[in-house]
DNA sequence: AGCTGCTCCTGGTCGC
DNA sequence: TGCGACCAGGAGCAGC
């Protein structure tokens, strides 16, 4: 479900809800979750307090106190809620931390494709994921010479290369589309012959689509919702995705929906052109 | 090294 | 109404 817009709109919320709470005990009701060894990781987190809560990409890093990092995926459909105790616990509750103060942070995955890691802090760069995982998509991080020497790299097409978090972290389905789009560059165009200034204004388009997802609090298409259980507001601003069959907001032809690398692709066939897919008029 | 296909899960929707 | 096929915002892994 959530790319990184909607990983940094959880992260705000959490931090209002759960910092300087101390957890009193955990229970992991779905030990694939947790990588490792489940009961360790229930002990090791027992008289922990939340310091901080950062991101990287889509990850979200809990700061506990003792150094430790809590490093997790949401992946498809993972939620946190936080609820008091007593609450009755919902059918896809997958861990709970109970705090001191009666109150518990909940993990909630339909599909339970998220996962969750204890580390020591600063170890993050041996998770896998972490290790690999491409700039953060901020002027301050994403270099535009960067960007062009990991696209020569890439024969693929352009879409499945930026749903690549190695190449640049954060964008996903939805985004990845929207971006392309603004750009007008096909999903289909091999990443390593785009041109100087395709690259440029991809680079630009990220940073800035992006920005502008998270001050809208994400996307809301299926089921994401925040720490709080509320939606976000960007999918008013999406302009393919989720919009085959409606006129292309800039040229008014057909937005159509593909196949590519396994993935549904939205674009204008008008004003995403293939390079070289031209039909001549003779 | 890079790419494709498969896998982890559940639930909603669509066609028959 | 029931049933099977297919779809869904992600990414790790095997195998070529």
């Amino acid at each position: 479900m959530p790319e990184l817009p909607e990983v940094e709109t959880v992260r705000q919320g959490l931090r209002g809800l759960i910092l300087n709470k101390t957890i009193a005990n955990v229970e992991v009701r779905w030990g694939k979750i947790i990588n490792g060894d489940s009961a360790k990781f229930t002990n090791d987190l027992v008289g922990e307090t939340f310091k901080e809560v950062d991101r990287r990409g889509k990850y979200l890093l809990f700061r506990l106190s003792d150094d430790l990092t809590l490093v997790s995926h949401l992946r498809m459909e993972g939620k946190y809620r936080v609820t008091p105790q007593a609450q009755e616990v919902t059918k896809h509750t997958h861990v709970i931390f109970n705090f001191t103060d009666g109150t518990a942070l909940r993990y909630l995955d339909t599909r339970k494709f998220g996962r969750m890691t204890l580390i020591k802090t600063g170890t993050e760069n041996q998770v896998g994921g972490l290790k690999t995982l491409g700039p953060e998509p901020t002027a301050a991080d994403f270099q535009v010479a960067d960007f062009a020497q990991r696209l020569r790299r890439h024969k693929k097409a352009i879409k499945p290369t930026l749903l690549d978090q190695n190449v640049v972290a954060g964008l996903g389905n939805i985004y990845a589309d929207e971006v392309l789009w603004l750009s007008e560059i096909h999903p289909l165009q091999p990443a390593n012959t785009l041109s100087p200034a395709q690259i440029q204004v991809l680079h630009d388009n990220i940073i800035l689509e992006l920005t502008k997802a998270i001050q809208a609090k994400g996307t809301t298409i299926r089921s994401y919702t925040d720490a709080y259980g509320a939606t976000g507001g960007f999918q008013l601003s999406l302009h393919v995705y989720g919009r085959e069959g409606e006129p292309c907001e800039r040229c008014g032809v057909t937005i159509e929906k593909i196949k590519v690398a396994q993935r549904g692709t939205h674009f204008c066939p008008h004003c995403q052109i293939l390079p070289g897919s031209q039909v001549s008029a003779s």
